[in-house]
DNA sequence: GTTGTTCAACTTTAGACAGCATGTC
DNA sequence: CTAAAGTTGAACAAC
């Protein structure tokens, strides 16, 4: 099928051939043939990198109406909207939390880009233009099975589903095991593929050799099995990296932590990979990217680095650290990036080969194996179309785990989606927002409401009455929810609470810690107390306390006791309100005016760390205000706190 | 006293969505 | 109370 074939209007059709595009790819056929230009609803289950934006871009183009894009990450809402934006003649808007096109405009758009939680958040506050859609397309849909964020996605597509009935939904899948059980909760044609425009090879290392899926092996070229030196997965890893760029590849390494991936670089870079890629002089230019990104001593080192041709990549890297990264190995300006598992999930970075060296994740209770579905998109990272005659990926392992990540990652079918729905914290969060929003009035109602989930589509007897009877039951003690003329309605601060889109039990604390400030002695309200209330709170992440720094924060809650807003013997859980207090101990450093890279060096904590919690910080304070508001709580110390977070005061230009 | 080496005990460990409301020289 | 790798620091040897 050829893109001339299409039901598309000739400046489209025009587009698409600039871009290359003459013939269709088979998933892309396919989901035509399934009626994605019809206005039928697909699920597409196929791999990353086979076409899914352009699937995409037929269901929005081809629809009679508005679309949205839903899709989980920020920087991937950036990503698609830079491509629609590419589209003649198509009015894109963006909205994101850091990013959003201004409300009243969002509405005339032919197509919007949002993040689920965005979604989530405009059916709450009773945005319009949802009822308007013609076209849904819901990017990796497998995270319905994502214990946090999945109930938001199936219970905010429920509801889109529930204000237009006829919209189209095109959702996109990762390779799952279950894919029809996705399609038939959307009732829709399930097109399944494993169809890559490059081909890829999977392989295992070990004992000096790779042996990959298509039959063949491979050895590792300048590589000594018997020198000790070259032992270990890393010097594997080094090897296998090495042996791709020399051939003029480009190579992603996964590593499990943060400091492995630095540490990784490092040495990489000492064997002078980028002469061997042919990018010396481009290299340079990318490090100078780097350093006018930012300066703190992790960027330095970054910059160093990836004047060699090697980066490396993690969540501790501020966010335009990350994007420079990114686009720079996409020019082929880098040759080598070391990353955590946060490059599998993000924007696309193609590469020649992807070597992962750790299979395995601590999790709290011991290191626990990677979901093959997290592995293959690792994996699926290798291979650039047009530029590769192939893609590889390589697990490093040992003689003793070869079998088993063969086994596990090579032969293994990916994990099913299950639905997160019975979690607790998701039922009390939706449940107060299916009332706030008047969706429902009543348990009756919330369940039915809640008929239209993936959960409830999968099972028989859907039996979530008991656990909407208990939150229903908490969220009137409180004082979220009320009795309402045989129903239930939500009060002044449930309907807040649901509007700031902060979990409820985020609102009981802010309620707690509110009232408890105002009682205190106006001399003792300190940004700190603001800060303590707003980083005790489950919406908030906590900052990792050291072994070391315990005492010390321990002195520092002792001696600021009288600002804080909870006390030292009331907390059930001391040793993670510790942390809590740390997060707000460095945050109001912050506001004292400590430049960010001190913080970063005293508190062993990433640029991109702190850059994320005052985002946070941002948005939890302004939730704050408003609760106060409705409480009767005049507390100035909300609002002037958050104002001196505001970048243009705590950053330098 | 200073510097170097070894080894055992201790420390640390991925990621990242979200509010709101607008005018001004 | 899991596991694996990195870091620290004490003990000791050589200078």
């Amino acid at each position: 099928m050829r893109v001339d074939d299409l039901p598309l209007s000739p400046e489209y059709v025009e587009h698409f051939r600039a871009e290359g595009i003459e013939e269709l790819y088979p998933p892309q056929a396919a989901a035509v043939e399934a009626g994605v230009c019809e206005g039928r609803d697909v699920v597409a289950a196929v791999p990353t990198a086979s076409g899914k934006t352009l699937l995409a871009q037929l269901g929005l183009l081809t629809a009679d109406g508005p679309g949205l894009y839903v899709c989980p990450l920020r920087a991937l809402a950036r990503e698609k909207y830079e491509e629609f934006d590419a589209l003649p003649g198509v009015s894109v808007g963006i909205s994101t939390g850091d990013f959003d096109s201004p409300a009243a405009e969002l509405a005339d758009h032919d197509v919007v880009v949002a993040t689920s939680e965005k979604v989530d958040s405009a059916v709450r506050n009773g945005a319009a233009w949802v009822a308007d859609l013609a076209c849904v397309v819901v990017d990796e849909v497998h995270l319905l099975g994502a214990p946090g964020r999945g109930p938001t996605l199936e219970v905010t597509l429920a509801t889109l589903r529930r204000r237009a009935p006829d919209v189209q939904v095109v959702a996109l899948s990762a390779t799952v095991d279950n894919p029809e059980h996705v399609a038939a909760w959307l009732d829709a044609e399930l097109v399944e593929s494993d169809w890559r425009p490059v081909d890829l090879r999977t392989g295992v290392y070990a004992d000096a050799a790779v042996r990959f899926d298509d039959g063949t092996t491979a050895d590792v070229d300048g590589f000594d099995p018997d020198d000790p030196a070259d032992g270990g997965d890393t010097e594997a890893t080094a090897a296998l990296v090495r042996e791709a760029v020399s051939s003029g590849g480009q190579a992603l390494a996964f590593v499990r932590s943060r400091r492995e991936a630095e540490r990784l670089a490092d040495r990489l870079r000492e064997e002078g990979l980028a002469d061997a890629a042919e990018i010396g002089p481009d290299a340079a230019a990318v490090a100078e990217e780097v350093r006018d990104a930012g300066g703190t001593e992790l960027g330095e080192r970054l910059a160093e680095s990836a004047a060699w041709g090697v980066a490396f990549h993690h969540a501790g890297l501020r966010s335009q650290h990350r994007s420079v990264v990114e686009n720079a190995f996409r020019d082929r300006r880098l040759a080598v990036i070391c990353a955590t598992p946060t490059l599998a999930a993000g924007v696309n970075v193609p590469a020649r080969r992807v070597v992962v060296r750790d299979q395995q994740r601590y999790t709290g209770t011991g290191t626990e194996w990677l979901p093959a579905l997290e592995v293959h998109q690792m994996c699926g990272r290798a291979g650039r179309p047009h530029l590769d005659p192939y893609g590889e990926a390589v697990l490093v392992g040992d003689a003793d785990d070869r079998d088993e990540l063969w086994e596990r990652y090579v032969e293994g079918e990916p994990e099913a989606v299950e639905s997160q729905l019975r979690d607790r914290d998701a039922l009390r969060t939706h449940t107060l927002a299916l009332v706030a929003t008047g969706i429902a009035n009543s348990q009756a109602g919330v369940l039915e409401a809640l008929g239209g989930t993936f959960y409830a589509s999968r099972t028989p007897n859907p039996d979530l009455g008991g656990i909407v009877g208990d939150v229903i039951g908490e969220l009137i003690e409180m004082d979220m929810l009320a009795p309402d003329d045989g129903g239930i309605a939500a009060t002044e601060l449930g309907e807040q609470v649901s509007r700031q889109y902060v979990t409820p039990r985020t609102g009981e604390r802010l309620v707690a810690g509110l009232r408890t400030a105002a009682a205190m002695d106006p001399a003792d309200v300190t940004p700190l107390t603001a800060l303590e209330l707003v980083c005790a709170t489950p919406d908030m992440h906590d900052t990792y306390l050291g072994e070391r720094e315990r005492a010390a924060m321990y002195q520092y809650a002792r001696e600021h006791g009288s600002e804080l807003t909870t006390g030292m013997g009331e907390t059930d859980d001391f040793e993670g309100w510790l942390e809590s207090l740390k997060t707000a101990r460095v945050l109001a450093e912050l506001v004292e005016g400590v430049p960010p890279e001190e913080l970063v060096a005293d508190y062993r904590i990433g640029p991109g760390d702190l850059e994320s919690r005052v985002e946070r910080t941002e948005w939890l304070l302004g939730a704050a205000g408003a609760v106060a508001a409705v409480l009767g709580i005049d507390l100035p110390a909300l609002e002037s706190t958050r104002a001196s977070l505001q970048p243009d005061s705590t950053e330098a230009p």
